[in-house]
DNA sequence: GCTTGTTGATTAAATATTCAGTCAACGCGG
DNA sequence: CCGCGTTGACTGAATATTTAATCAACAAGC
């Protein structure tokens, strides 16, 4: 079923909580793990039991439904990356938008996993508009992050004078785009995207 | 739950089987309309039934398992697109480069609720390699009739001179994060989408 | 001793799958 | 053609299993 390599699941506690770990974080990374090894169409609250210290009826004492505590996950994912992002990017506007494409083009076996899971959740608002609402407003924080970029880049000189709101339009798209293909398909086309992406970010962006 | 405002579903009977429907081909229609209506982890042996006109243990008569069935219809999918694609195409390279991009790009709303069915069953792949294998697949054919048509248009000199492998991978990626972000969030960044998409052919590929 | 967290067992509903039996069509020997 | 056995499509009800959710009881800290 599964083609990742290593077991390890990046450790979503540390990531997203620091220090003070309650149960109801166990439970949300408990979710986040059985989510990861099973998927989301057979994902049970077995499953998320199993992967909790705890007993499996504990969750109830938390959360009113299964589906509070997925709705709940994913609104901490989502928060987790409109916060961080700009947290962990260098000070450099190239720097910051060649960050965002190692991010969506290089994807590393590790994030892959993680990403995937992310996918899953996302491919949940096709039919679901609680699932909609976070990435509508998700996708619009990270294209702003991108478009800040830009103009930054911009105004210092070393971009192009382009649309910044157009180019990160289309950067995140693309960014999603690879995403989704990395996690349901091949690598053979991995490379020769990135080649592409760079060559168009050099030609249309970089100075 | 749902977005769309028109209720009627693309004929995939019509579509899919000229002439001859049996009984198994009923199935499979049951099976996609109940998965459009109700999404992939919502999906029951008892809603294919409603969407069925006959009995519902009769689907066991013809599969073994309801696993089988939605295989066989991600089979039929997916050879469908593989198949119909260069038979609907212009014969002028760049209609058909356009025709792609206003297959991707400018999604209505018929084609985006048949999508949203089709990325809910990519979706699949990221847990189960039987649903991987056909989209390696069908990426790798559909980028080639990509690629052959970029080929065709450089040799009839309208198109630059470019790497046709390469430009076929990325805007295939683009395709397909295009309609992955436009089923699972808003509308809002559609245009600048496609204006960006149409200036870098524009700029790279059209003479 | 009251509140809060925790547990294992239990329940009720949902869900996939099976089954016993009907029916219509078909082939074929008389 | 006429009975008759065979076959495959089909049905409604039954079954087996999975799964979400509840509950009564216990423990610990305050």
């Amino acid at each position: 079923m599964d083609r990742k390599t290593a077991e390890e699941v990046p450790d979503l506690k540390s990531l997203l909580f620091d220090g003070d770990v309650g149960t109801r974080e166990e439970i949300l990374e408990a979710a986040f793990d059985a989510l990861h090894e099973h998927g989301y169409s057979e994902l049970t609250i077995d499953a998320i039991g199993d992967e909790f210290e705890k007993s499996q009826s504990l969750i109830y004492h938390h959360y009113d439904s299964k589906d509070e505590l997925l709705i709940d996950l994913l609104g901490l994912l989502t928060e987790y990356f409109e916060t961080r992002t700009p947290e962990i990017l260098p000070a450099e506007p190239r720097d910051r938008i060649e960050m965002f494409v190692e991010a969506a083009v290089g994807l590393n076996d590790t994030d892959r996993t993680a990403i995937g899971t992310f996918i899953e959740l996302r491919a949940q608002a096709v039919h679901d508009d609680r699932y909609r609402e976070h990435f509508v407003r998700s996708d619009e924080v990270i294209q702003e992050y991108i478009a800040d970029d830009i103009r930054d880049g911009i105004e210092a000189g070393v971009f192009q004078e382009v649309d910044a709101d157009r180019m990160a339009t289309w950067l995140h798209t693309v960014g999603i785009g690879t995403a989704f293909r990395s996690v349901t398909s091949d690598d053979s086309w991995i490379e020769t995207n990135e080649e592409e992406v760079r060559d168009y970010l050099e030609r249309r962006l970089y100075k």
